[in-house]
DNA sequence: TATATTTGCTTAAACGATTAAGCAAATATA
DNA sequence: TATATTTGCTTAATCGTTTAAGCAAATATA
């Protein structure tokens, strides 16, 4: 097979002997153009199988219809059907989405900065990893005037655009419910608080515990890294008080998962003995024995919301980035973990 | 916050009334730029905060530094992990990834490589989404000139580089082992025979059960899309059966995990009653009680292998494209599922 | 000292598409 | 019929970078 040269405005321009000029507008349907020579440019176009050269509109345009996209990583329920909404409202107007992960890296993530400003993307739209504090890179996304919009993982600080769920909300959502289930002491494996969105959970579940008027110890909050392994080792330090709590509220599904399985090794009767609620209702939450109750977030609005922010941003000509809020309302599944009423 | 003009290699120029094609060369390190302007050149750069214009070098060189990846699903960990590794070697390298995801979608594969041709990509690395039977989208590709890199979901037809596991062999491993575990009468929930990775599945459980002597009957070879719903499907359509294996081997993990369930709910003995072993060693496969016996797929080295590849093609300048195999010996991962022995 | 080579730049064209400006011919308006 | 407007194109510049070709000055070689 030949590495046959691609076909540009020139050669149909030469075909039909008329000017590239005109080729191009033909092919963009400027009305300043014969239909006659239109239907002809676009017959040509087809025959020389012609494929634009986005790189060449792009420069003249100074514009590339390429979006960042930067999460934590894909692998989890949560990101990838965010970016699957973001691809399909962008898709639509003509945009592609570069995706990266940072693996929570700090480090990974400058990185992948560097690596879509390079690309000359006409926006960004990320969720921070666990580790960044600093925000000097995004400071610098800003500063070049590329419009940023942050989803889940956002801060206040950067004043721009954010996409979220009400976590304070949903912690008061969960303590409510478990409640109603009749618990009465109940724990809290957070995220770090230096991440806003942990740190809202964290607030939400001491204010909802106060309202209740139920036990609010130092032992019962604890701070995590939220992964499967460190899931097993918060649980087991909370089995391990003289006073065991009867409820934990897990502040991420995988944490939930690596809890349960610590509850299930040491025979504990879930929920009757301990009820557990996780959080962001990844799909295995649904299909594991007991399932876990779980916060819904809204991955897909999340999404679509994002993609369009940015949108609305190319929509004007100036780029005046400030905080711009969207909260959803996120939506509490009961599984059986918490489920003890129907048990 | 100002919308201030980026910075040009024009400016630079001006600033040290030198020529673009001076200043182009001293921040290339040409060897026929004197140190005293290059250090000169390098630092009004950083003064003035230039970025080169990475759509105008592509232009220009004619290659756009972008490789387009394209996945069934990035919620996956073993396609996940194959991209992050890709992103690992490219990166070195220069290379950006956009990554695309077909939703095992035909038409959204098809849209997938439109876009990533029209983003002048210089390459794609891709595995075909299970729907995918015409190869007229991958022929354009190939046709272009552009190098194809297949992975795990690959097709023979198409004559372009091609890295995956031996999924034959694979088969012949788990026979092997369940026989050593005793068991006599083993069924195979397999992928769709027209996908050329589970056809080879099949083909290699079929052939062992021939070599071990043991029942090769209809009721006990079904096919599936291998979904977690329709894991617990034919789960349950084998336990319908009069005569009922001893032992499952499905050819992928989320199926397994639906078997899984309906075999916990029919509190039917695992690994004693029912031994199980699925495909792809996903991270929840180890997590999960009992965990599942699955196969290792050496994802890292399966995304490395791919790039390598590319990055092979990029050095030559024709792209010749030829069926060239590498194929990786998997590794059967035994855990509680199927470890008969131990129990 | 005369010639050859190397050094350190400049000039100008190119990548492929877009677009402001312009111009002749066709058509509309007065 | 004379003028104004519209139509349908062309010309040429432009986006920012790269690079082949060239040229003068400095240095090396004979």
């Amino acid at each position: 097979m030949a590495n046959k040269k691609k076909a540009t405005i020139k050669d149909i321009a030469n075909v039909l002997n008329i000017s590239p000029a005109a080729v191009s507008k033909a092919l963009h349907d400027d009305s300043r153009i014969s239909e006659k020579t239109k239907k002809a440019v676009k017959q040509v176009a087809k025959n020389l199988n012609y494929q634009p050269n986005h790189l060449a509109s792009a420069l003249r345009k100074g514009k590339s219809n390429l979006v960042g996209v930067i999460v934590p990583r894909t692998n989890s329920n949560f990101f990838s059907s965010v970016i699957q909404s973001i691809e399909e409202v962008l898709n639509k107007e003509g945009y592609n989405i570069i995706i990266t992960q940072s693996n929570e890296s700090y480090k990974k993530e400058c990185d992948n900065i560097d690596a879509l400003l390079f690309t000359q993307v006409d926006g960004i739209i990320a969720s921070m990893a666990n580790e960044t504090v600093k925000l000097d890179y995004y400071e610098k996304v800003k500063s070049k005037g590329i419009p940023l919009i942050l989803f889940d993982r956002g801060e206040n600080d950067l004043n721009v655009d954010y996409i979220g769920i009400n976590d304070y909300e949903s912690s008061h959502m969960i303590i409510e419910h478990l409640v109603n289930q009749g618990c009465k002491r109940i724990a809290h494996i957070g995220g770090f608080k230096r991440t806003r969105i942990f740190n809202n959970r964290i607030k939400g579940y001491i204010d909802a515990i106060k309202k209740h008027n139920l036990p609010l110890e130092d032992e019962l909050l604890i701070e995590s890294s939220l992964t499967i392994e460190d899931g097993r080792a918060k649980m087991q330090q909370l089995l391990n008080l003289e006073n065991k709590p009867d409820a934990v509220y897990v502040a991420g599904d995988y944490a939930a998962l690596g809890a349960l399985q610590v509850l299930n090794e040491n025979k504990i009767n879930i929920p009757q003995e301990m009820a557990l609620v996780g959080f962001g209702d990844e799909p295995f939450t649904a299909l594991i024995k007991p399932s876990i109750s779980s916060i819904n977030q809204h991955s897909k609005e999340i999404g679509r919301l994002a993609a369009l922010t940015f949108l609305e941003h190319m929509k004007k000509d100036v780029v005046k980035q400030s905080l711009n809020k969207q909260i959803l309302d996120a939506k509490l599944v009961v599984r059986d973990s918490s489920d003890i009423s129907s048990n």
